[in-house]
DNA sequence: AGGGTTTGCCAC
DNA sequence: AAACGTGGCAAACCCT
């Protein structure tokens, strides 16, 4: 069953299940989404316009689901498929495109409102409709229109797949934000506090930052702002030792003590500006916890796909890096565990399953693939890394270019898979991943040696494409598997339990102690799950690392 | 003062 | 060792 369903803006809404005739109207939308959830059999499949528009305040009002068709997310996969990237994707520029009118733009989405923001009472109607257009008719309509375009396809179940994990993920990624990854503000300002000194006032550098800046100004024998690039260069000229830029792998071979000073400070200030105090209080929600301690909650604001690649981003909080400085503070509540699952060497092992390569298939049967390819190689695992990275990225110069010969020796279709994909690209052409996702097309070149550089560029980019974004959608199986795997557990995880944190091939989940084995296990299954979805008939394995820590203990 | 661009670091 | 893919972000820089 599917049910088709707007937001009002006060708090209700219309529902109606597809296939019958007459639109509900519903007073109090999360309570009728609830009820309707709750009932016996099969959950319904929801089509809505957008997640960001219903979803969180579903969340927040303690409803969750199942299954949706997100039309906005579905709309930008068929549109990239037909060569179309970047066209508005809302439901009401897909209702445009349908009725042949002027086609909106999709509407700007700040930073933090599919996060931690107030109860809005699905407000606001961001679907671009025309004002006075039969929003819910509008949707069915285009729901219906999407169900056709991917009925036509060529090979309709990958993209159909597709979307559906996508749209899965679109809940994942609405209750992630909710629920937030546990983080300790107290620890993470213990943390802080011995790297950089007490909190000062704001505005203010700490005061191990300050130290150093003033050993540097006195080492190279003037006063020197360290996070101001073209003053180090000058200093670092006038006292001798000119350099191209003040990148760190170019400082660190400079033979001068200012440059070790400057190193450090680098890396102290990155840690103050990107993952400091500001960003705790911003970012991280706190709540009173058992014994008077303080319990914290990492809100990162999930753009699902928001890569080209279909990798997820952020909008502020760079929600997709918790630096390492900091996953001390990354704790469990009190009887509870972070349950962590890393896909090891996700890329190549996705290469080797796409491009039917048997020597690459069978060392990626392996727990450790670049051990593998090293016995092949020549006996260096680091050497046989370089080789398949570069690859997969493009490179050319350097340490690559032997490696690649040997390479394209011993794996001769894993790399005219690449290789493929990259004249594709240097040619003007797209690609797809393996489910379907479309590259964007180039914009035109110029002749000459810029445009040259350009299709290259391109080359590199396509011939990436066609692994990050099958990487990405079997992270996207994986973490719908695994949604849904939680969700069937009985009995039933309480409030909050769950997946917290997703990052391109990686998740953790927060659960009570005495679940942890459960969690384990669900992670186990998704990963065959989405094993046999994906490559039924392939021997590559896609190992996930996991491990258990409690609030004693980091991730 | 404010906006756009560059630099350099972080993550996978 | 450093130019090889996808991003976010802060501070400096450069312009109006």
């Amino acid at each position: 069953m599917r049910i088709a369903v707007v937001a009002d803006g006060e708090g209700g809404g219309w529902l109606q299940e597809l296939g019958r005739a007459r639109p509900e109207r519903v007073g109090d939308l999360a309570a009728a989404v609830g009820a309707r959830e709750a009932a016996a059999g099969l959950p319904p499949r929801w089509v809505w316009a957008a997640w960001e528009d219903l979803y969180p305040d579903l969340v927040r009002a303690g409803v969750r689901v199942r299954r949706c068709h997100d039309a906005a997310l579905t709309e930008a996969l068929l549109l990239g498929h037909a060569g179309r990237h970047g066209e508005p994707r809302s439901l009401g520029a897909a209702w445009a495109r349908l009725h042949h009118l002027p086609v909106p733009e999709d509407p700007v989405r700040r930073a933090g409102e599919g996060a931690h923001a107030q109860p809005a009472l699905f407000e606001a109607d961001r679907s671009t409709l025309p004002p006075g257009t039969d929003r819910l008719a509008a949707l069915v309509g285009v729901h219906a229109d999407q169900n056709r375009r991917l009925a036509d396809l060529p090979d309709s179940g990958g993209l159909r797949l597709l979307a559906a994990v996508e749209s899965a993920g679109g809940l994942a990624a609405a209750e992630m934000s909710h629920d937030g990854l546990p983080l300790r503000p107290d620890v993470h300002d213990r943390l802080l506090t011995e790297l950089l000194g007490p909190r000062p006032v704001a505005g203010q550098r700490p005061r191990v930052l300050a130290d150093l800046a003033a050993r540097i100004g006195q080492s190279l024998g003037q006063e020197v702002n360290p996070d101001s690039p073209s003053q180090v260069l000058r200093a670092l000229a006038g006292a001798g030792h000119p350099v191209p830029s003040t990148r760190s792998w170019v400082l660190q071979e400079v033979d001068h003590p200012a440059a070790p000073l400057l190193l450090r400070y680098k890396e102290l200030a990155r840690l103050h500006s990107a993952n400091g105090w500001a960003w705790s209080e911003q970012w991280v929600s706190r709540r009173p916890g058992p014994d008077g301690t303080r319990l914290g909650r990492f809100h990162p604001d999930y753009v699902v796909a928001g890569v080209v690649s279909g990798r997820w981003a952020t909008r502020g909080g760079g929600g997709l890096q918790v630096p390492k400085a900091l996953l001390g503070a990354v704790r469990a509540d009190p009887g509870w565990v972070l349950v962590r699952a890393d896909a090891g060497q996700l890329e190549p092992r996705v290469l080797a399953a796409v491009s039917g390569d048997r020597a690459l298939a069978e060392a990626a049967a392996e727990d450790d693939l670049y051990a593998r390819l090293a016995v092949h190689v020549g006996g260096d695992r680091d050497r046989a890394k370089i080789g398949m990275l570069a690859a997969m990225y493009g490179q050319t110069t350097g340490d690559a270019a032997p490696l690649l010969a040997t390479m394209r020796r011993l794996f001769p279709r894993a790399l005219e898979h690449v290789d493929s994909a990259a004249r594709t690209g240097e040619n003007g052409g797209t690609v797809r991943s393996w489910l379907g996702r479309t590259s964007p097309r180039p914009h035109d070149l110029p002749e000459g040696p810029e445009g040259e550089r350009a299709r290259r560029a391109q080359g590199r980019f396509t011939r990436n494409f066609v692994v990050q974004a099958t990487a990405a959608e079997w992270a996207s199986v994986l973490l719908a598997a695994l949604r849904t795997r939680l969700a069937d557990l009985d009995p039933a995880l309480p409030e909050g339990a769950g997946v917290v944190f997703f990052v391109h091939d990686e998740v953790v989940l927060h659960v009570p102690a005495e679940r942890a084995d459960a969690a384990v296990q669900a992670v186990a299954e998704a990963e065959r799950e989405t094993r046999e979805l994906l490559f039924p008939s392939s021997p590559v394995r896609f190992p996930l690392v996991t491990s258990v820590s409690d609030e004693r203990t980091h991730i």
